[in-house]
DNA sequence: GTCTATAGCCCGATAGAC
DNA sequence: GTCTATCGGGCTATAGAC
């Protein structure tokens, strides 16, 4: 009988495939060092120098599934910027943003990775800060990426008690409020205390 | 001329604590895997043999200076437990806590650091909770502790624009609002948006 | 084209010289 | 006690066998 009728380039292209699911998989549990070449070679099924060849080095290869999804622009009324900023948050509590995943992993010791992180944040920052005519813009921004990381560790990386579990919608209501007075509430706060 | 005056037991505690100030410095700039004895001993002018000889293993060494300092208990009214939690956050964007990021750094790559972190958070976090008699208590104090991680992680180890170079009066009168609305807030928010 | 063998490097840890 | 030399092992990347 004849042999596998499956093409060579779609039998090359399906090892590709294994091999990169394999690598986003293995980032992200483990980080950039502690994965090897040949754990996901293993993974996939196939061989160290195969990985090699597709990829040309471990670097690439972690650059090419290590990506921070970019936001889709934010403009609008403050109210609206809030929201916006809150369903963004919204999104990556619904679905386990796996790509994105194997980069925070991986951020705090490897720079490509922070570099990545680092970048797609300030990207929205920057642009979300743009529609805030006030001196501290970049701080409130700031703050709301760092709200929105830090929940995002803390539901998949690290797995807190109530959050690791919470649905999405339960998250962003108690979260919805927090978004609206960092975006556009009075510096100084209806909820200041003097004592 | 006679030699050093300085006692023998008076050296090797210098030497000792040269060493602890190196690694503390290089795993929390580095974290636990790119840091090397090797580089510790260069730091701190000695050499890797006498690292080993004082402090066993890599391992230990980094068990030493890794620890993340333990709250002070978290009691009273609602409006005072988010004023506390707050607070708390205010002690680590006031003075960098170095430790702390040595262990933060490594939490996702080496999980004697991701215990460390995840144990601190977690006993704060359900002796929080304690205070709170609703039943999404565990997802209002984690996502306090995971905004206080983002805040953190977002001014120190980031460095975002804003957040990098806030008064941390600033920071705290911005999340005020933040940490009452989580803590004691209707889970529908005055807020809530119903478009 | 696919896979095996290995070169070359750096590591943590150890043994023993001084 | 302090330091040097080295062992054993894992890694990426390469060279070459099939």
């Amino acid at each position: 009988m004849p042999a596998a009728p499956v093409p060579r380039a779609e039998q090359r292209r399906r090892t590709q495939d294994r091999i990169l699911a394999a690598a986003r998989k293995l980032f992200a549990e483990n980080g950039y060092d502690r994965t090897t070449i040949r754990a996901v070679a293993a993974a996939a099924k196939t061989d160290p120098g195969l990985v090699m060849r597709y990829f040309e080095s471990k670097e690439k290869l972690f650059a090419r599934i290590a990506v921070v999804d970019r936001h889709e622009p934010v403009d609008g009324t403050p109210e609206q910027v809030a929201e916006l900023l809150l369903a963004s948050l919204g999104e990556k509590v619904t679905a386990e943003p796996a790509a994105a995943l194997a980069a925070i992993r991986s951020m705090f010791t490897h720079p490509e990775a922070a570099k990545e992180v680092r970048e797609a944040m300030l990207a929205e920052q920057r642009q979300a800060a743009g529609t805030m005519p006030v001196p501290d813009a970049d701080l409130r921004t700031g703050l709301i990426g760092a709200l929105t990381l830090g929940t995002v560790i803390g539901r998949y990386l690290l797995g807190l008690d109530g959050l690791r579990d919470a649905p999405p919608e339960q998250i962003t209501a108690l979260l919805r409020e927090s978004f609206h007075s960092i975006v556009h509430g009075d510096p100084d706060g209806p909820s200041a205390r003097s004592e």
